[in-house]
DNA sequence: TATAAAGCTTCGAGTTGCTCGAAGTCAACA
DNA sequence: TGTTGACTTCGAGCAACTCGAAGCTTTATA
Protein backbone atom coordinates (compact mmCIF):
# COMPACT_ATOMS: atom_id res chain seq x y z
CA UNK A 1 0.00 0.00 0.00
CA UNK A 2 1.63 3.18 -1.12
CA UNK A 3 -0.63 6.11 -0.48
CA UNK A 4 -3.57 7.33 1.48
CA UNK A 5 -5.97 6.95 -1.39
CA UNK A 6 -5.21 3.27 -1.72
CA UNK A 7 -5.66 2.94 1.99
CA UNK A 8 -9.03 4.55 1.97
CA UNK A 9 -9.93 2.37 -0.94
CA UNK A 10 -9.14 -0.77 0.89
CA UNK A 11 -10.21 0.01 4.41
CA UNK A 12 -12.93 2.56 4.28
CA UNK A 13 -14.68 1.55 1.10
CA UNK A 14 -13.99 -2.16 0.83
CA UNK A 15 -11.95 -4.72 2.63
CA UNK A 16 -9.60 -6.53 0.31
CA UNK A 17 -6.56 -8.50 1.30
CA UNK A 18 -3.55 -6.36 2.00
CA UNK A 19 -0.26 -7.95 0.97
CA UNK A 20 2.10 -5.20 2.14
CA UNK A 21 4.94 -5.68 4.64
CA UNK A 22 3.73 -6.28 8.16
CA UNK A 23 4.81 -4.61 11.35
CA UNK A 24 4.77 -5.81 14.94
CA UNK A 25 2.81 -3.79 17.45
CA UNK A 26 6.04 -2.15 18.65
CA UNK A 27 7.05 -1.12 15.15
CA UNK A 28 3.54 0.05 14.34
CA UNK A 29 3.39 2.10 17.55
CA UNK A 30 6.59 3.91 16.57
CA UNK A 31 5.43 4.51 13.01
CA UNK A 32 2.05 6.01 13.89
CA UNK A 33 3.08 7.48 17.24
CA UNK A 34 0.30 5.76 19.15
CA UNK A 35 1.24 3.66 22.17
CA UNK A 36 1.37 -0.12 21.89
CA UNK A 37 -1.15 -0.31 24.71
CA UNK A 38 -3.61 1.87 22.83
CA UNK A 39 -3.18 -0.06 19.60
CA UNK A 40 -3.89 -3.33 21.44
CA UNK A 41 -6.76 -1.70 23.28
CA UNK A 42 -8.30 -0.55 19.99
CA UNK A 43 -7.80 -3.98 18.51
CA UNK A 44 -9.47 -5.62 21.50
CA UNK A 45 -12.40 -3.27 20.94
CA UNK A 46 -12.69 -4.48 17.36
CA UNK A 47 -11.43 -1.28 15.77
CA UNK A 48 -8.96 -3.13 13.50
CA UNK A 49 -11.34 -5.46 11.67
CA UNK A 50 -8.73 -6.51 9.13
CA UNK A 51 -5.70 -6.79 11.34
CA UNK A 52 -3.94 -10.11 10.89
CA UNK A 53 -2.20 -12.33 13.39
CA UNK A 54 0.45 -14.95 12.75
CA UNK A 55 0.31 -18.52 14.04
CA UNK A 56 1.71 -17.49 17.40
CA UNK A 57 -1.03 -14.91 17.83
CA UNK A 58 1.27 -11.99 17.10
CA UNK A 59 -0.41 -8.92 15.58
CA UNK A 60 0.77 -7.93 12.11
CA UNK A 61 0.04 -4.37 10.99
CA UNK A 62 -0.07 -3.61 7.27
CA UNK A 63 0.38 -0.14 5.79
CA UNK A 64 -3.38 -0.01 5.48
CA UNK A 65 -3.73 -0.77 9.17
CA UNK A 66 -1.31 2.05 9.97
CA UNK A 67 -3.36 4.50 7.92
CA UNK A 68 -6.48 3.18 9.58
CA UNK A 69 -4.87 3.74 12.98
CA UNK A 70 -4.27 7.36 12.01
CA UNK A 71 -7.91 7.75 11.09
CA UNK A 72 -9.00 6.20 14.38
CA UNK A 73 -6.75 8.62 16.23
CA UNK A 74 -8.22 11.48 14.26
CA UNK A 75 -11.79 10.42 14.97
CA UNK A 76 -11.00 9.84 18.62
CA UNK A 77 -9.35 13.23 19.01
CA UNK A 78 -12.28 14.93 17.38
CA UNK A 79 -14.50 13.47 20.07
CA UNK A 80 -15.82 10.17 18.72
CA UNK A 81 -16.23 7.56 21.45
CA UNK A 82 -15.05 3.97 21.14
CA UNK A 83 -18.65 2.92 20.65
CA UNK A 84 -19.12 5.39 17.81
CA UNK A 85 -15.90 4.25 16.19
CA UNK A 86 -17.15 0.68 16.46
CA UNK A 87 -20.28 1.75 14.61
CA UNK A 88 -18.15 3.38 11.95
CA UNK A 89 -16.26 0.11 11.56
CA UNK A 90 -19.57 -1.73 11.23
CA UNK A 91 -20.59 0.60 8.42
CA UNK A 92 -17.27 0.01 6.66
CA UNK A 93 -17.75 -3.74 6.87
CA UNK A 94 -21.26 -3.57 5.45
CA UNK A 95 -19.83 -1.94 2.35
CA UNK A 96 -20.51 0.70 -0.25
CA UNK A 97 -24.17 1.11 0.58
CA UNK A 98 -23.20 2.86 3.81
CA UNK A 99 -21.05 5.51 2.17
CA UNK A 100 -23.64 8.28 2.74
CA UNK A 101 -23.80 7.45 6.44
CA UNK A 102 -20.03 7.42 6.75
CA UNK A 103 -19.82 10.65 4.83
CA UNK A 104 -22.26 12.23 7.30
CA UNK A 105 -20.16 11.08 10.26
CA UNK A 106 -16.96 12.49 8.78
CA UNK A 107 -18.69 15.74 7.81
CA UNK A 108 -19.92 16.18 11.38
CA UNK A 109 -16.44 15.53 12.75
CA UNK A 110 -15.02 18.01 10.28
CA UNK A 111 -17.30 20.69 11.72
CA UNK A 112 -16.28 19.70 15.22
CA UNK A 113 -12.57 19.88 14.42
CA UNK A 114 -13.05 23.31 12.85
CA UNK A 115 -14.74 24.51 16.02
CA UNK A 116 -11.96 22.91 18.09
CA UNK A 117 -9.41 24.91 16.14
CA UNK A 118 -11.32 28.12 16.85
CA UNK A 119 -11.48 27.19 20.53
CA UNK A 120 -7.77 26.41 20.64
CA UNK A 121 -7.03 29.80 19.11
CA UNK A 122 -9.10 31.46 21.84
CA UNK A 123 -7.11 29.55 24.44
CA UNK A 124 -3.89 30.63 22.81
CA UNK A 125 -5.00 34.25 22.95
CA UNK A 126 -5.80 33.96 26.64
CA UNK A 127 -2.39 32.49 27.38
CA UNK A 128 -0.65 35.14 25.32
CA UNK A 129 -2.61 37.87 27.05
CA UNK A 130 -1.42 36.57 30.39
CA UNK A 131 2.14 36.19 29.18
CA UNK A 132 2.10 39.78 27.94
CA UNK A 133 0.77 40.88 31.27
CA UNK A 134 3.54 39.08 33.12
CA UNK A 135 6.17 40.46 30.76
CA UNK A 136 4.83 43.92 31.41
CA UNK A 137 4.84 43.28 35.13
CA UNK A 138 8.45 42.13 35.06
CA UNK A 139 9.69 45.22 33.24
CA UNK A 140 7.90 47.48 35.73
CA UNK A 141 9.74 46.25 38.80
CA UNK B 1 0.15 37.91 48.74
CA UNK B 2 -1.83 40.40 50.71
CA UNK B 3 -5.30 40.17 49.32
CA UNK B 4 -7.44 38.42 46.82
CA UNK B 5 -7.58 41.35 44.47
CA UNK B 6 -3.82 41.50 44.17
CA UNK B 7 -3.63 37.81 43.64
CA UNK B 8 -6.33 37.58 41.04
CA UNK B 9 -5.07 40.72 39.40
CA UNK B 10 -1.62 39.36 38.99
CA UNK B 11 -2.99 36.03 37.89
CA UNK B 12 -6.32 36.21 36.23
CA UNK B 13 -5.31 39.39 34.48
CA UNK B 14 -8.39 41.56 34.01
CA UNK B 15 -7.92 45.03 35.41
CA UNK B 16 -9.54 45.97 37.58
CA UNK B 17 -11.10 42.70 38.61
CA UNK B 18 -14.32 42.69 40.52
CA UNK B 19 -14.07 40.40 43.52
CA UNK B 20 -17.58 41.03 44.79
CA UNK B 21 -19.38 37.72 45.24
CA UNK B 22 -22.34 37.63 42.90
CA UNK B 23 -23.16 34.41 41.16
CA UNK B 24 -24.42 31.05 42.32
CA UNK B 25 -22.77 27.96 40.91
CA UNK B 26 -25.65 27.58 38.43
CA UNK B 27 -25.30 31.14 37.19
CA UNK B 28 -21.52 30.87 37.04
CA UNK B 29 -21.76 27.62 35.08
CA UNK B 30 -23.91 29.30 32.46
CA UNK B 31 -21.68 32.34 32.23
CA UNK B 32 -18.41 30.46 31.75
CA UNK B 33 -19.93 27.43 30.01
CA UNK B 34 -18.40 24.96 32.41
CA UNK B 35 -20.69 22.47 34.13
CA UNK B 36 -21.75 23.03 37.75
CA UNK B 37 -20.28 19.64 38.56
CA UNK B 38 -16.91 20.59 37.18
CA UNK B 39 -16.89 23.93 38.97
CA UNK B 40 -17.65 22.19 42.27
CA UNK B 41 -15.08 19.51 41.49
CA UNK B 42 -12.41 22.15 40.84
CA UNK B 43 -13.38 23.95 44.04
CA UNK B 44 -13.16 20.71 46.02
CA UNK B 45 -9.67 20.26 44.59
CA UNK B 46 -8.69 23.69 45.89
CA UNK B 47 -8.53 25.35 42.49
CA UNK B 48 -10.62 28.34 43.61
CA UNK B 49 -8.55 29.56 46.55
CA UNK B 50 -10.52 32.79 46.92
CA UNK B 51 -14.02 31.58 46.24
CA UNK B 52 -16.41 32.74 48.95
CA UNK B 53 -19.30 30.95 50.56
CA UNK B 54 -22.23 32.47 52.38
CA UNK B 55 -23.41 31.40 55.84
CA UNK B 56 -25.40 28.56 54.37
CA UNK B 57 -22.32 27.20 52.62
CA UNK B 58 -23.46 28.37 49.22
CA UNK B 59 -20.67 29.17 46.74
CA UNK B 60 -20.54 32.74 45.49
CA UNK B 61 -18.55 33.43 42.32
CA UNK B 62 -17.19 36.90 41.62
CA UNK B 63 -16.23 38.20 38.19
CA UNK B 64 -12.64 37.45 39.15
CA UNK B 65 -13.59 33.85 39.92
CA UNK B 66 -15.24 33.56 36.52
CA UNK B 67 -12.08 34.78 34.80
CA UNK B 68 -10.08 32.38 36.90
CA UNK B 69 -12.40 29.54 35.88
CA UNK B 70 -11.73 30.39 32.25
CA UNK B 71 -8.01 30.20 32.87
CA UNK B 72 -8.38 26.85 34.63
CA UNK B 73 -10.34 25.55 31.66
CA UNK B 74 -7.66 26.80 29.32
CA UNK B 75 -4.86 25.19 31.31
CA UNK B 76 -6.80 21.95 31.61
CA UNK B 77 -7.53 21.83 27.90
CA UNK B 78 -3.92 22.44 27.09
CA UNK B 79 -3.05 19.35 29.08
CA UNK B 80 -2.30 20.47 32.63
CA UNK B 81 -3.39 17.91 35.21
CA UNK B 82 -5.35 18.78 38.34
CA UNK B 83 -2.16 18.31 40.35
CA UNK B 84 -0.27 20.74 38.15
CA UNK B 85 -3.06 23.27 38.38
CA UNK B 86 -2.94 22.90 42.15
CA UNK B 87 0.76 23.69 42.00
CA UNK B 88 0.02 26.73 39.88
CA UNK B 89 -2.48 27.87 42.52
CA UNK B 90 0.18 27.36 45.19
CA UNK B 91 2.54 29.59 43.28
CA UNK B 92 -0.15 32.23 42.96
CA UNK B 93 -0.75 32.19 46.71
CA UNK B 94 2.94 32.52 47.50
CA UNK B 95 2.99 35.76 45.59
CA UNK B 96 5.01 37.91 43.26
CA UNK B 97 8.26 36.05 43.82
CA UNK B 98 6.86 33.14 41.83
CA UNK B 99 6.03 35.14 38.72
CA UNK B 100 8.97 33.71 36.74
CA UNK B 101 7.87 30.15 37.52
CA UNK B 102 4.29 30.91 36.55
CA UNK B 103 5.49 32.60 33.41
CA UNK B 104 7.43 29.47 32.52
CA UNK B 105 4.36 27.30 33.01
CA UNK B 106 2.21 29.51 30.80
CA UNK B 107 4.93 29.74 28.18
CA UNK B 108 5.17 25.96 28.05
CA UNK B 109 1.41 25.65 27.70
CA UNK B 110 1.46 28.25 24.94
CA UNK B 111 3.86 26.06 23.00
CA UNK B 112 1.66 23.04 23.61
CA UNK B 113 -1.47 24.83 22.43
CA UNK B 114 0.34 25.97 19.29
CA UNK B 115 1.32 22.39 18.57
CA UNK B 116 -2.25 21.27 19.30
CA UNK B 117 -3.50 23.72 16.68
CA UNK B 118 -1.06 22.31 14.14
CA UNK B 119 -2.20 18.79 15.01
CA UNK B 120 -5.87 19.77 14.71
CA UNK B 121 -5.16 21.19 11.27
CA UNK B 122 -3.57 17.92 10.23
CA UNK B 123 -6.65 16.08 11.46
CA UNK B 124 -8.87 18.46 9.53
CA UNK B 125 -6.88 17.77 6.38
CA UNK B 126 -7.24 14.03 6.82
CA UNK B 127 -11.00 14.33 7.26
CA UNK B 128 -11.29 16.61 4.26
CA UNK B 129 -9.23 14.23 2.17
CA UNK B 130 -11.60 11.42 3.03
CA UNK B 131 -14.66 13.59 2.41
CA UNK B 132 -13.31 14.56 -1.00
CA UNK B 133 -12.69 10.94 -1.78
CA UNK B 134 -16.24 9.99 -0.82
CA UNK B 135 -17.64 12.88 -2.85
CA UNK B 136 -15.65 11.68 -5.82
CA UNK B 137 -16.83 8.16 -5.28
CA UNK B 138 -20.46 9.23 -5.17
CA UNK B 139 -20.27 11.15 -8.43
CA UNK B 140 -18.70 8.18 -10.15
CA UNK B 141 -21.57 5.79 -9.53
C1' DT C 1 21.60 -28.38 23.75
C1' DA C 2 20.41 -25.68 27.61
C1' DT C 3 19.15 -21.32 28.89
C1' DA C 4 18.52 -16.74 28.85
C1' DA C 5 16.74 -12.63 26.74
C1' DA C 6 13.62 -10.21 23.82
C1' DG C 7 9.24 -9.46 22.23
C1' DC C 8 5.16 -10.45 22.09
C1' DT C 9 0.41 -12.28 24.26
C1' DT C 10 -3.89 -11.84 27.58
C1' DC C 11 -6.08 -10.21 31.49
C1' DG C 12 -7.25 -7.67 35.37
C1' DA C 13 -6.43 -3.76 38.15
C1' DG C 14 -5.36 1.23 38.61
C1' DT C 15 -5.69 6.24 37.14
C1' DT C 16 -7.58 10.60 35.66
C1' DG C 17 -11.02 13.75 35.16
C1' DC C 18 -14.98 14.17 35.14
C1' DT C 19 -20.26 12.93 35.65
C1' DC C 20 -24.13 11.47 38.03
C1' DG C 21 -27.44 10.72 41.62
C1' DA C 22 -29.01 10.26 46.30
C1' DA C 23 -29.83 12.43 50.57
C1' DG C 24 -29.83 16.47 53.20
C1' DT C 25 -30.07 21.73 54.12
C1' DC C 26 -31.98 26.09 53.61
C1' DA C 27 -34.68 30.18 52.01
C1' DA C 28 -38.81 31.72 49.91
C1' DC C 29 -43.35 31.66 48.93
C1' DA C 30 -48.67 29.89 48.70
C1' DT D 1 -47.01 24.88 57.44
C1' DG D 2 -45.73 22.65 53.72
C1' DT D 3 -43.82 22.47 49.33
C1' DT D 4 -40.72 23.94 45.86
C1' DG D 5 -36.27 24.76 44.10
C1' DA D 6 -31.56 25.67 44.28
C1' DC D 7 -28.04 24.54 46.56
C1' DT D 8 -24.82 21.32 49.57
C1' DT D 9 -21.72 16.91 50.34
C1' DC D 10 -20.41 12.45 49.36
C1' DG D 11 -19.73 8.24 47.15
C1' DA D 12 -20.28 5.58 43.09
C1' DG D 13 -19.84 5.11 38.07
C1' DC D 14 -17.72 5.82 33.65
C1' DA D 15 -14.61 6.39 29.42
C1' DA D 16 -10.38 5.84 27.69
C1' DC D 17 -6.58 4.77 28.53
C1' DT D 18 -2.31 2.97 31.25
C1' DC D 19 0.19 -0.27 33.65
C1' DG D 20 2.04 -4.58 35.23
C1' DA D 21 2.09 -9.48 36.07
C1' DA D 22 2.36 -14.01 34.19
C1' DG D 23 3.03 -16.78 30.32
C1' DC D 24 4.32 -18.19 25.54
C1' DT D 25 7.53 -18.17 21.35
C1' DT D 26 11.41 -17.24 18.90
C1' DT D 27 16.09 -16.00 18.71
C1' DA D 28 20.76 -15.48 20.49
C1' DT D 29 24.44 -16.94 23.28
C1' DA D 30 27.30 -20.25 26.24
Amino acid sequence: MVNMEDCINSLAMDHPLDTTPKYSVTQAAKLVEISEHTLRYYDDKGLFPFLQKNDAGKRLFSEADLQWAKLLECLSNSGLSIKEMQQYVELCIIGDSTVPQRYAILARQEKIVKEQIREKKRQLKLLQFKLDYYKDWQTRI
